[in-house]
RNA sequence: GGCUGGGUAGCUCAGCCCGGUAGAGCAGCGGACUCAUAAGCCGUCGGUCGGAGGUUCAAAUCCUCUCCCAGCCA
């Protein structure tokens, strides 16, 4: 049996509602998976909701409901949001979802067998009205840096897990694995704070200061699991770790975790660490992207500024959408997003560069031959550059991919996209059909053939624009049907009549009317 | 404060490791063409490479100092 390729999204906290920051994390996960499936791998590709925590028990008394009711009720609106946004992920994992439950309670009781979670005296300074412990470095004079209120210093109870013994084993891992947080600029980061030394962590809370939202702790009525130690083990739960031994195995470790800068340290330092206690072997790579500012501004819910992916999508179409975010910026450094810098791309690189490509390219074969692909003929002249271009193709995706480099992929994709527009003009098929109906007929035949390789490199990005691209093209099934590895040029058959349709990108009517709403 | 990135064309960035006539895309301007979503193609304008000093025949690139921005320091 062959290893699944197991990449995960962090789940994500029902307390907000879904904005272009987790769109953007999962849209990038759908992409590797698509791509890993392409290849003809079986994919594991997860994603979820975190559900537990006190933030979430008191919105739900805000609202008058039950935590059980109101999650049920968010929880949906990330599965429509995925759904709309195409996303094909295998697996959706809520933290309330027995299953998980079942997982978290049986790890906390071995770590605590083992003695990698004792119990102890939690002391710090706690804001009352905002349910939050600060420490001494937090605050100043007392106060609250939230709400600035003065704080009480407090004692309760806890469980902590021992993280501290495992340092030198998490460096160890870390120092022998140099791609195992990316980009590298948060490799440096985790080193130097696992080398600064590793403290014990809080890993339960009083049940009866946050109330009974969480999973219980096995062993002691009185505590509950923390969410971060809960919400963690969810990459682990889905696959069924400790319950189906043989699945897991197959689909353990994760191939690539994918998470926002913002929850790095949960990820590289204290969800190894946790693998580490409970002996499981270590993800292979976590990989840290960066944010979005909008605008230029900080998105925030005051400011009004929040991207509704929807209402873009609904703008742009949804693959616009994916591929402005993937292809704007590199994987990994913050970006601005702006009706205006999207709609630049859609009008430049989609619309102008590739949706007139395959416009044109669909037109003059209607014009020319009725609509009908002609014959590759055997001795037939191709094109050096766009050969190359298409044979160097796979092996450029393979490696920016693996290296979560969308944007450097996409590149690679217009540059044929480019040359192909750049070939027609070169060989001017309007003259040609005047002087060479044989020339006119291979050169017709390159382009349907380099436009078939595109709709396939580009059905991980932009699956329903590969298939429409797929279906004008006359077609069967769907790009992504096809094994990439067997795509090579030359294997458009002939004959084939295709089925020009719409433009795949439309010229946008308001779009200064649009820009200047941004 | 400590550590790490970064400051290059109007905008976004590459080049810097391994010194040798400043690059790309977008935007702007001009041209020829017409298959096409007035798209595409060709050409072109545009930069004292954050600042100062140094090494060198030669520095965006190496060294020193300095200013500014960002990230990390539970």
């Amino acid at each position: 049996m062959n290893k699944v390729f197991y990449i995960t999204t962090p789940i994500y906290y029902v307390n907000d509602t879904p904005h272009i920051g987790h769109s953007y994390t999962t849209i990038a996960c759908d992409v590797l998976s698509r791509y890993q499936r392409l290849n003809g791998r079986e994919t594991y590709f997860l994603t979820g909701t975190d559900e537990h925590g006190q933030k979430v028990s008191q919105a739900a008394k805000a609202a008058g409901k039950e935590p059980q009711q109101l999650v049920d009720e968010v929880v949906e609106k990330y599965k429509a949001m995925w759904k709309a946004l195409n996303i094909g992920n295998d697996d959706f994992i809520r933290t309330t979802d027995p299953r998980h439950e079942k997982v978290v309670q049986k790890l906390f009781a071995d770590l605590h067998a083992k003695g990698d979670i004792y119990p102890g005296q939690y002391e710090g300074w706690y804001c009352v009205p905002c349910e939050t412990f600060y420490l001494e470095t937090q605050i100043e004079k007392g106060l609250c840096p939230d709400c600035g209120r003065p704080l009480e210093k407090l004692k309760e109870n806890t469980y902590f897990f021992r993280m501290s013994k495992y340092q030198d084993q998490l460096l160890a891992y870390i120092e022998s694995h140099p791609d195992f947080v990316q980009p590298l600029g948060r490799y440096h980061e985790i080193v130097n704070f696992v080398k600064s030394g590793l403290r014990d962590l809080s890993v339960s809370r009083p049940r009866s200061r946050i109330g009974g939202w969480g999973i219980a702790c096995p062993f002691d009525q009185e505590q509950v699991i923390y969410v971060w130690f809960d919400a963690l083990l969810n990459y682990i739960s889905a696959p069924g770790y400790g319950i189906e031994p043989e699945r897991f195995g197959r689909v353990w470790p994760a191939d690539v975790q994918v998470i926002g800068k913002d929850i790095l340290k949960f990820h590289a330092i204290i969800w190894p660490a946790l693998l580490l206690a409970a002996g499981i072997e270590l993800p292979k790579k976590i990989f840290a992207h960066g944010w979005w500012t909008i605008a230029g501004e900080k998105m925030s819910k005051s400011r009004g500024n929040v991207v509704d992916p929807l209402k873009i999508s609904a703008q742009f179409g949804v693959d616009s959408y994916r591929y402005f975010l993937l292809r704007e910026v590199p994987f990994g450094q913050d970006g601005d997003f702006s009706e205006t810098a999207l709609s630049a791309r859609y009008q430049a690189d989609l619309a102008n560069n590739l949706g007139n490509l395959l416009n044109r390219t669909l037109t003059m074969l209607e014009k020319y031959f009725a609509g009908i692909v002609p014959d590759p003929a055997p001795g037939r002249k191709t094109d050096e550059t766009l050969t190359r271009l298409a044979q160097a193709l796979p092996a450029r995706i393979e490696q920016h991919l693996s290296e979560l480099a969308f944007s450097l992929a996409l590149e690679r994709i217009w540059e044929i996209i480019d040359a192909a527009n750049r070939y027609i003009e070169n060989k001017a098929p309007w003259k040609l059909a005047k002087t060479d109906k044989e020339e006119l007929a291979a050169v017709l035949y390159n382009l349907v053939d380099i436009l078939r390789l595109v709709a396939v490199y580009l059905s991980p990005f932009m699956p329903k624009i590969s298939q429409l691209m797929w279906e004008q093209l006359g077609l069967p099934g769907t790009p992504a049907e096809l094994e990439i590895t067997k795509t090579s040029l030359n294997q458009f058959p002939g004959k084939t009549r295709i089925l020009k349709g719409q433009p795949l990108f439309p010229k946008l009517e308001i779009n200064e009317e649009g820009a200047r709403c941004s």
